[in-house]
DNA sequence: CTGTTAGCGCGTTCAC
DNA sequence: GTGAACGCGCTAACAG
């Protein structure tokens, strides 16, 4: 049957070798298609026989003997804490969709735990998107002997590694005061364990927002919900149904904010008309929706993060010419659309 | 500033070997803690003055370098198709468990594309999810060359791998069975994308057993939501509204039964009273909640897939005694919970 | 009992 | 197109 010699082994080169006849260096050759300077320096028939035969017997290159040559593993890794997140997973799929071409492998690290791992395994380059003040340190130390890093996190100096800002304080403040425009009566909807109405950045910009326009407090307009989906839902359809009810809600994440416009229409209240929503974030679910998502959030973030990380990756490892370790900020910008448009004295709520 | 000697390359073990005055064979006997067979055969101020050095440098054993002499990686892959199910974090969650202790890192790989990840990289066990038929034949190739592997399929013959297989057909018709002890209204709460109407195990079971049962299908009594815990939550409040509402709904999934008893609620059905829900996976939150949920689907799944996959890592590749690859078929059971309780003739609904 | 020597196992790559 | 050194950590066999 076609079929051939396996032994339950792993093929090696030599034994690619041996069955073609040919050296360990011809295989290697033929096999990562590249030759030290000179053309092609290895003809036709032999190159056919040699893959040939590496096809036979399910020849696969080892990765480790590899990397310990090359030093470059054709990985990188993507140190993730909330898997559950949307944003990780737009995270992945724009890392994915940068690496496949370059050949490198992206790798999902979920544990929190990174600071171990990345102690003995290695990757072309390492995405983290969390940094406790305990493992600052550590960070460094692994920059120092030859991590390439690429993190996360606000508030965090480059030392030999790059860090990616993206401040959302001021840009959920344009979110609010978008919709001041138009709006007195405006809620908030925010999960409970965000630090909802004690701390959290993107809530402190609403009542902030709030209270410089001169509005008082209004804790009724306060939509606490436990982070699901359909929790943003109900708590939606709870503000919606107060007996002084609010003519605009600022979500402080774009997956609530899309809830609560299902939720507005199943009231019968059409956002963007009856009801403005604006979200936080600008993911992609928000934008191709109908009603089309207005929020605030930084342009192509992923797509630029992906980036850095694939260019440091693919970059040589040059401790010297580290090309400088920089901080990537993420201006914010308001994307006004349909779920919460432009309003003005003519138009508004109020 | 105790800091010393960091020209940004990774230090090696001939390095530390060097600075302490040691042999590398003595640096490696210290830091891997194991000496040939006698008991430990390094004298205390050498082992502490290797270390500190080691510390000092920020030395880490090479794991590439290591695999190629060991021929073990100290990793599982898990290859998940749909990292944003719960499902995916459920085995993520439960490997992260199991591998910990025995100083096992799981690298989570989020493209569908294992084959070619696999050809090259390698780990002591692989975890797949999911296998396209055209993908049966990469997977045996793999198999006899020497990759663990330990594959979710139903219907696919080990040859050389493990297969885990979780029928949900039967459980799901006990599900449905289960409602039909004390209802006739009862309405199927099921993503459109999953085959909604036309296919899908899990739908199947439903509209069979109501045949079986005599009573005639009715299209109203059929949610189709888009897939999130808001759609669900949306739907649920749909077929609850119907003039002749459903006592009773069977959501394919749990959390699409976690949102319904949610949805139920806040229009003041109580589940488990005024109508009973029942779920499919016996996922942990339905378990948790209040009122818990009754559900259908295998005993400790995540727990027994983590364990077998880390007993094929751990147990040495022996490409001879491999004992037996096997199938681990896993039987579903009914938990009958709060929110669908047992029904008799005494406290059926209809 | 303590420590060293030397060679292994990979794929890569320079010099012939 | 080949030979052989190379980079890494591990470990059997040996020397003090």
């Amino acid at each position: 049957m076609g079929k051939a010699s396996n032994t339950g082994v792993r093929p090696t080169i030599r034994m690619v070798a041996e069955l073609a006849g040919v050296s360990t260096a011809t295989v290697s050759y033929v096999l990562s298609g590249r030759r030290g300077d000179a053309g092609p320096g290895v003809s036709d028939p032999t190159a056919e026989k040699v893959k040939a035969v590496a096809e036979r017997l399910g020849y696969r290159p080892n990765q480790a003997a590899r990397a310990i040559r090359t030093g470059r593993t054709n990985t990188v890794i993507l140190s993730l804490t909330m898997l559950s997140d949307p944003w990780s997973l737009s995270v992945i799929e724009a890392v994915q969709k940068a690496a496949a071409p370059l050949g490198i492998t992206p790798m999902i690290l979920g544990d929190a735990d990174w600071v171990k791992v990345l102690g003995t395994h290695s990757a072309d380059a390492v995405f983290v998107d969390a940094v406790r003040p305990g493992q600052r340190d550590a960070l460094r130390k692994l920059a120092e002997h030859g991590t390439t890093l690429v993190v996360f996190d606000e508030g965090l100096e480059p030392e030999g590694f790059d860090v990616i800002r993206s401040i959302a304080g001021p840009g959920c403040r344009m979110a609010v005061q978008h919709l001041l425009h138009g709006h007195r009566r405006i809620a908030c909807l925010t999960p409970a364990t965000a630090g909802g109405a004690s701390g959290g950045t993107r809530y402190r910009a609403y009542s902030e927002a709030l209270m410089e326009a001169g509005i008082p407090e209004n804790e009724d307009y306060v939509g606490l919900f436990d982070g699901t989906s359909a929790g943003a839902y109900a708590a939606t359809t709870r503000l919606l149904s107060l007996p002084d009810r609010p003519t605009a809600i600022y979500a402080t994440t774009d997956f609530a904010a899309v809830a609560a416009i299902n939720a507005a229409q199943r009231i019968g209240l059409a956002a963007g008309v009856d009801v403005d929503i604006i979200g936080v974030g600008n993911t992609v679910e928000g934008e191709r929706m109908s009603p089309s998502l207005s929020t605030v959030g930084p342009v192509d973030f992923f797509g630029k993060l992906a980036r850095l990380l694939l260019q440091r990756a693919t970059s040589p490892t040059t401790p010297d010419a580290k090309s400088e370790p920089a901080v990537l900020d993420f201006p914010w910008h308001l994307f006004v659309r349909e779920s919460a448009p432009h309003r003005s004295s003519a138009t508004r709520l109020y």
